[in-house]
DNA sequence: TTCATTTTTTGATCCAGATCAAAAACTCCC
DNA sequence: GGGAGTTTTTGATCTGGATCAAAAAATGAA
């Protein structure tokens, strides 16, 4: 779904708010393997996801590569360690293939969040929906075995083993690529 | 510090929606034991705790107690998955210590963000760093050691065990006590 | 101060899932 | 279609932290 009949789904814009938010966004057709920011950056953009399937990653001290989250059709992303408070980042996010991205840069979101009141809403909004993922996330990680959190992964998002590779999915389920393939394939 | 100061030092708000603000707070002082909300409630509030400490808490399908989160002085806090949506809750709140809360109920909440454009934005200040703090906890609990994000929380906030049982910290580590107990001791 | 209850520690055992290593199954390009 | 790289599976072994059980320490009420 593209952006603004996203956001009229979620929200009653006036029109003046969303011919100005049709303004500052830039749609773009960006090809697999981009990446939308990286570790270092100060993340300037707040992304849409209008068709596509991105990846957010980052690196343990140790040198392992860690899935953080999926972010599949209509969905908002961005770093959120980085993007509102201006420090570099410390994640990756690229694509896992072509897409349809919208990106909206910092600046303007803030011009915007300061002179339209609807746009305020929106933002909170949008802010609250990731709170709420967030912490389900973390009741479905801690205490739940990694077969559980596979069943719950399955049922939520089953096409992920099309989209995503093996190691990428396990790392975001808290274990290794071995486990991972184990419990699929029954065994265990 | 009480929320007038605390907002005022987050945000800049006009004198008319800190007036609205200050008489649709309702301060009270607490003792410890009380329940800000229980499991099965739609959670009609967001809480600020100007003095005191709290716990967030949910029972596992098998029964066992999981501190989900704690909250000290200065911070808001409501049941995420029940506050927006008016669902019923999964999760308790109990106070630890005896405090002082405000409380603010969501339908004022809602008239406010609707009304005044600058109580928009701090709802969006205060959802966006929640979101923030939810995201680092997520990178901590999953590859990293019980030892580490031991050690992480106690550099982070180390009147933890002053203030909260061993029992209650072990199940926000993601840890049983008696591991909890091992590492404190030095030995493992 | 004593006794009961709650909380924390210690000990012994066990297992889910990590790690290391290598084989199998895909990809995809020349 | 063959070979080189990539991704997934399988196998063997090891270990961090769980579980169960009980002792020790702390708390608190009478």
């Amino acid at each position: 779904m593209n952006l603004p009949s996203y956001i009229k789904n979620i929200a009653n814009l006036s029109d003046q708010t969303e011919e100005k938010l049709s303004t500052i966004f830039k749609r773009e057709e960006l090809t697999k393997g981009h990446h939308l920011y990286e570790q270092g950056e100060i993340c300037q953009h707040i992304f849409y996801i209008e068709r596509g399937f991105a990846r957010v990653y980052y690196y343990t001290e140790s040198g392992k590569e860690i899935t953080q989250w999926f972010f599949a059709d209509n969905s908002f992303l961005t770093a959120v360690d980085s993007f509102y408070h201006h420090k570099p980042t410390m994640v990756f996010c690229e694509l896992l293939e072509d897409s349809v991205i919208y990106s909206l840069k910092y600046t303007d979101m803030e011009t915007m969040l300061n002179e339209e009141h609807d746009m305020a809403k929106l933002g909170f909004h949008v802010v609250y929906e990731l709170a709420k993922k967030l912490s389900e996330y973390i009741i479905g990680i801690k205490f739940q075995s990694a077969e559980d959190r596979y069943n719950a992964l399955m049922k939520e998002y089953p096409q992920i083993f099309q989209r995503a590779k093996l190691g990428h999915i396990a790392s975001f389920l808290g274990i290794t690529q071995e486990t991972l393939s184990r419990i699929r394939a029954g065994k265990h």
